[in-house]
DNA sequence: CTCGGTCCCGTACGCGGTACGGCAGGGAAG
DNA sequence: CTTCCCTGCCGTACCGCGTACGGGACCGAG
């Protein structure tokens, strides 16, 4: 339990390891380890078992190598998690022809989020704390930056708009990864689920309290074995979200 | 690291313990442990000194009890955690008398669950996984959807509303927790880190790429450091959510 | 006084991150 | 070719975590 960023961070070393200011240091004999294949092994045993299984033996048994080899490239797990998540960034598709304005384009990018999320529960649990001043991180921003440019806002404004539509997305992601894990770990899909908890839910809301969460806490269990879900909650965030960014887009507009 | 479900979850045991189903067994000897002690003792402990200083072995300690004892009234870690949550939103404030209409009300509830994550962060990392349908949850849940009643949406758009609007505050507050965070761990404040990599990012940034980067990342660090930050982050996004619910609303009162 | 249940906890196990120090092998210097 | 050192590699060990297990202490009931 944790995910905090321990011991003294050495932003210089980080830096240089997310940067690969580095030479290659081509060496024959061993398993011919490298930031790359470290980090590359990382990111499948992650995808494929989890984030929690994703030790720093795990890593090393995955590349034939000692457990200690690894942080002869990488000073710590920390710094590993740090250059996974950049490396993921730099996968995301930036396509440069979106047509029909901001909205699509913001449209676009929160998909691609999304989908990155899904791809990748773990980096869920692992971007928590500060941002990490990775390579990919810029560029991704810097092109995100792009689907609001030129439309009236300023430079603040830009930023708000960008940190608004992840943080939803964000949460939108979370929210459909619980219910994903909550199966996997419990062993009982989300319905079997409500159905051992009903009982008592029943028990506690028919006793005359918390009206209004029976009801719609029930209307929303019913709908999420249907057709709602995390799902519809992202899309209709979603359309919240722009609805009120256009508020102010077409108050920039007319001023 | 980790924050996982960990091992098998029994309903009834978890919700028995949420619910206090249990005699105050009064004993005289030994420390006189309880639910409500343990969790009340683990809460200031997550407070005071973060949530990775919250281990099984501390509460005992703070308690003047063995670490084992605390076994005896929770079955884990994990259930720990639970209750803890949920004996937070048993101390959110509810005021019923909120003037203004629904977008006040929202307001409210939304100050009032980011207060709640100011005075004990550790809740952003606690909450990961699934809801614990835990009584005092039951009762935010019901409380908040009163803000949202009788105003013409149906059950599945009242409950969209609010976890739209929950997430922004979980996201705001996540940001604003990362900068405190940031100071705290690394012992150097956000002005001094951004110092530290400056040199490293103009480098790069004045190396041609990422134009739009780098002027609004620089306009936003410079905000930060004086007016602008996690805060206006909030109460900006909160406006352009609450305008995105207003047209959904609207929308229904004109049909 | 005995007995059974409940509370308490000492010990120990497995597993995580990682400090430390040694080893080996290849290139550079002689 | 030999020597030396630098660097990649990693075995061992330490500390701290959650917690299974089994035993001891205390209680009220019979």
């Amino acid at each position: 339990m944790s995910n905090a960023r321990k011991g003294r961070v050495d932003p210089a070393r980080s830096l240089a390891i997310l940067w690969r200011t580095r030479e290659p240091a081509s060496r024959s004999a061993g398993p011919g380890l490298s930031v790359d294949r470290i980090v590359r092994a990382a990111i499948e045993i992650a995808d494929a078992e989890g984030i929690d299984a994703l030790t720093m033996r795990r890593v090393g048994e995955a590349l034939g190598a000692g457990t200690m080899s690894v942080y002869t490239y990488v000073p710590g797990k920390t710094e590993l998690l740090d250059v996974m998540v950049d490396t993921l960034y730099g996968e995301m598709s930036r396509p440069v022809d979106v047509p029909g304005g901001w909205r699509a384009r913001l449209e676009s990018i929160a998909r691609e989020n999304l989908r990155l999320y899904r791809a990748h529960p773990w980096l869920l649990r692992a971007e928590t704390s500060r941002p990490v001043l990775g390579p990919h991180l810029l560029a991704k921003y810097d092109y995100e930056l792009g689907a609001v440019a030129g439309i009236g806002l300023d430079d603040v404004e830009m930023d708000a708009v960008l940190t608004l539509v992840l943080g939803h997305v964000r949460s939108a992601a979370r929210a459909e990864l619980d219910v994903v894990n909550l199966e996997r770990e419990t062993g009982m899909t989300d319905g079997q689920w409500w159905q051992s908890h009903a009982p008592w839910l029943e028990h506690f809301m028919k006793s005359g309290s918390y009206p209004t969460a029976a009801r719609v806490g029930t209307a929303a269990g019913q709908a999420h074995g249907a057709a709602y879900g995390p799902e519809h909650a992202f899309e209709w965030g979603l359309q919240r979200v722009l609805d009120g960014i256009s508020v102010v887009i077409a108050e920039r507009r007319g001023a």
